[in-house]
DNA sequence: GCCAACGTTGGC
DNA sequence: GCCAACGTTGGC
């Protein structure tokens, strides 16, 4: 089983409206950065859990945890002309775009914020604090998936 | 809203 | 294949 972060911003998708649906469970989907894909459609499996990201909001960090449900398969929004990730040079043939589906594990009382994130002496690897901080799909390695969870779960 | 740090596009 | 121009992300 491998750790990830998912970024997303709260006002467009953020883990309330993850932990709001029928079956806690939501298409990843509107990944459109060939990095990002790539972890997305080579690597992110079945099983794995994620930190939920929430960026460009007042409280930036990370807000809670999910699961992979199902692992990578087009994105049907690249094929829709009416929505914002609709990409024309993609066919059901050849497709550039690929989601995964997430389910809601876990919300924190509190966002890790990401001040507290960058202060901490064991993160200094993670994308996040590191060039390509703008990737919206990420690994994270087991250690710092450990530092990072159990400063979440330290109140302040 | 600003701006730094990227990523993408397109002319040559 | 280079690189300038442009677009986007995302923290502040």
């Amino acid at each position: 089983m491998a750790y990830w972060l998912f970024k997303s911003e709260p006002d467009v998708f953020g883990i309330r409206h993850l932990r709001a649906r029928p079956e806690q469970t939501e298409p990843w989907d509107g990944v459109r950065n060939y990095q990002a894909r790539n972890f997305l459609r080579d690597e992110v499996s079945a099983g794995d859990k994620l930190f939920f990201y929430h960026s460009s909001c007042k409280q930036v960090g990370i807000a809670g945890v999910a699961e992979v449900v199902r692992a990578a398969y087009p994105d049907p929004s690249q094929f829709n002309p009416e929505s914002d990730y609709y990409d024309p040079k993609a066919t059901t043939a050849s497709p550039r775009w690929y989601c995964v589906d997430v389910r809601f594990c876990e919300q924190f009382k509190q966002v890790l914020s990401l001040a507290r994130i960058k202060a901490m002496p064991q993160i200094t690897e993670l994308g996040l604090v590191k060039k390509g901080h703008r990737l919206s799909v990420m690994p994270v390695t087991i250690d710092e998936w450990q530092h990072l969870y159990t400063a979440a779960g330290e109140t302040l």
